[in-house]
DNA sequence: CTTGACTCTATAGTGCACTTCAGGGTTTAT
DNA sequence: ATAAACCCTGAAGTGCACTATAGAGTCAAG
């Protein structure tokens, strides 16, 4: 068992955001000690990797409870979970695609350029954003 | 040329929020007619698409700046546009790879799910948040 | 030539995701 | 036993990215 500043230490994530975390429901509530001080097992610190690398994805804190609701709701329908899942499924998948765009026309301009001298134009915008939702 | 309500309409983004990008530098001050209107060309909806995707993609305002810096900067050494570009292509990489593991726990969740009974685990965290940066 | 839709600037307000603060109690090392 | 380091709650403050408002000018149709 950690208390909240271990495991603040080792997700790197503040004691105070992980309070917020809880408050907005995206961490269960842990035990507590006698005193009132929260303990956590590990299974709280993977869900806080969880969080940090979905918010680098561009998930709100609303859209990563979904996806963690995913998990450990023995209550729902299986079908539910399912859909819910398909559509998250689909829109990482989209994400996907986008990065893989930006990514194929990042690498064409680093492979492109020369190296020292100034260039008239690296046009990473070229092969994006047109017209592509 | 286009009017701003006519590229916020063909883009999806509202005139404030337009005016709000060119005051914050994403996106370049257009010509104006004698009344002050602004007056764009289509090279200002594909910004705006471009915008749009990256935001989606978890990139902040300021961070879209830079990529969007990476074009059209003829005065830059070529060398630090390609050191800016592979920075970038490395964010992007590893969003890809962290997007990849998601998938892929989705994917397993939604292929197991038999259908219509309840569930006791649907575990997309597993594969995912263990100690993976 | 007027009416309604559009545009302008400048400023204020909103929601999200924290972050800081105030005012306390608890644990641990010396 | 006392100081330093930690933890608690609740409320207020911050920064980013918009969004709305006020008060004015412009344009296009009838």
């Amino acid at each position: 068992m950690y208390s909240i500043g271990q495991i603040a230490k080792k997700s790197g994530i503040s004691v105070e955001t992980i309070r917020y975390y809880e408050k907005e429901g995206l961490l269960e509530k842990p035990q507590r000690k006698e005193s009132g001080y929260r303990q956590y097992n590990g299974d709280a610190i993977n869900r806080l990797f969880f969080i940090q690398q979905a918010k680098e994805l561009g998930f709100s804190l609303k859209e990563i409870g979904e996806l963690l609701s995913i998990k450990s709701d023995a209550n729902t329908l299986c079908s539910d979970v399912k859909h819910l899942a398909e559509g998250k499924l689909s829109d990482i998948q989209s994400k996907i695609k986008m990065l893989r765009r930006m990514e194929k026309s990042l690498k064409k301009l680093v492979d492109a350029c020369p190296g020292k001298a100034p260039i008239s134009d690296c046009p990473i915008l070229d092969s994006l954003g047109k017209r592509s939702a």
